[in-house]
DNA sequence: GGCTCACAGGTGTGTACGCACGTATTACTG
DNA sequence: CAGTAATACGTGCGTACACACCTGTGAGCC
C-alpha cells in the first residue's frame, strides 16, 4: 500500500479519530474504575493531587490542559464528598487544593483497577503501539499547548 | 535514554494522555471552527450525516463509538436549529436521521475552517507525527472496541 | 498612596458523554 | 400463533468541558 501525500492526510479529521479513540479506551478505564466508586478523570485529577500536595485551581489547570472553570466543577464532587479540600492561601486570590485521608485511601483503593486497565489495555494493543501512542500524545499536547500559548 | 521497560510504561496512565491531548486539539479545532457556529463536533456528525443520506442513532453511534444516548442528545441542537430532521423507518423502531439543505449549506461554509484547523495542525506537528497518531489512534479504537464486542 | 494592569477565581449557559432503567417493535422459536 | 428474545430508542441523572463575563487581590508605576 502507497504511502498518503499530505493532502490525503488531511481529507480525515485527526481531531475526530483522538475523540473517539479517547470515548472507546475512556469507557474501558470507567468499566474497571467502575466498582471503585471513581472515573478515569476523578482519579488522575485526585491522583495528581495526592502527589503534589498543594496547588491552585490554575496549576491544575495548566498541568491538565483543562480550562481553568473546568478544574472549578469538575472538584464540586470531589469535595462534596470530603476527598479533598480547599483554603485559601497566604495570596487571597488562590484556592489552595489538597487530599484528605479518605480521598488518599480512595485513591489507593482504586489504585489497583486502574492498574487492571492499565494491563488490559497494554494486553489489547500490545507494548510497541502502547509506547508510540503516550509519546505522540504527549509531544502533540506539548507542541499544541506552545502553539496557543506563543500566538497568545 | 534507555527505552522504558512494561512495568514503566504501565507507571503513566494512557487514558489521561489521551484525554488530555483530545482536549488540547479540540481547542484548537473549535477556536477555527467557532465562526462557522459549529463545534468540532458537530461538524464531525453533520458531515457523517451529509454523506450517509440516511442513518438512525444506533449506527451513527456504531460510527462514531459514542453511546447510542449520547447520539440522541447531540442531535437534539443540531434538529432544533434545523440543520437534520429525522422521521420513521418502515422498521417502527429506527429513527431515520438526514441532513435539511440548511445543514447542508453549513457543513459547506464550515470546511475551510476545519481545513484551517487540520493544516494548523500538521504545521504544529509535521507530517511523519500526525500519520503516526492517527494510524495509532484507529488502530487502538478498532481493537479496543473488538474486545468490548468480544467480551460482551 | 492612587492608578492601572495582570492574575486567580467563580457563575451562567450550553454542549459532550455515558449508565441505569424503561417502552415499543420486530424477530425468533416451539 | 403465543411467548420470548433481541433490537431501537428515549429519559433521568450525573459528570466533563469550555467560553463569556464578572469580582477581588496583588504588583508595578507615577
Amino acid at each position: 500500500m502507497k504511502a498518503k501525500t499530505r493532502n490525503e492526510l488531511l481529507t480525515e479529521c485527526a481531531c475526530f479519530d483522538l475523540r473517539r479513540a479517547m470515548r472507546a479506551v475512556s469507557r474501558m478505564y470507567d468499566d474497571f474504575l467502575r466498582d471503585a466508586g471513581l472515573n478515569i478523570t476523578q482519579f488522575s485529577l485526585l491522583r495528581l493531587i495526592c502527589v503534589e500536595k498543594e496547588l491552585s485551581i490554575s496549576t491544575l489547570g495548566r498541568y491538565m490542559v483543562m480550562d481553568r472553570t473546568s478544574i472549578t466543577r469538575a472538584l464540586v464532587p470531589l469535595e462534596r464528598d470530603r476527598l479533598i479540600y480547599s483554603r485559601t492561601g497566604a495570596d487571597k486570590r488562590i484556592r489552595i487544593i489538597s487530599v484528605t485521608n479518605k480521598g488518599r485511601k480512595l485513591v489507593e483503593s482504586a489504585e489497583p483497577k486502574w492498574r487492571q486497565a492499565q494491563e488490559a489495555l497494554m494486553d489489547t494493543i500490545g507494548e510497541d503501539r502502547w509506547r508510540a501512542m503516550c509519546t505522540v500524545l504527549r509531544d502533540t499536547t506539548r507542541m499544541v499547548r506552545h502553539r496557543t500559548i506563543t500566538a497568545d
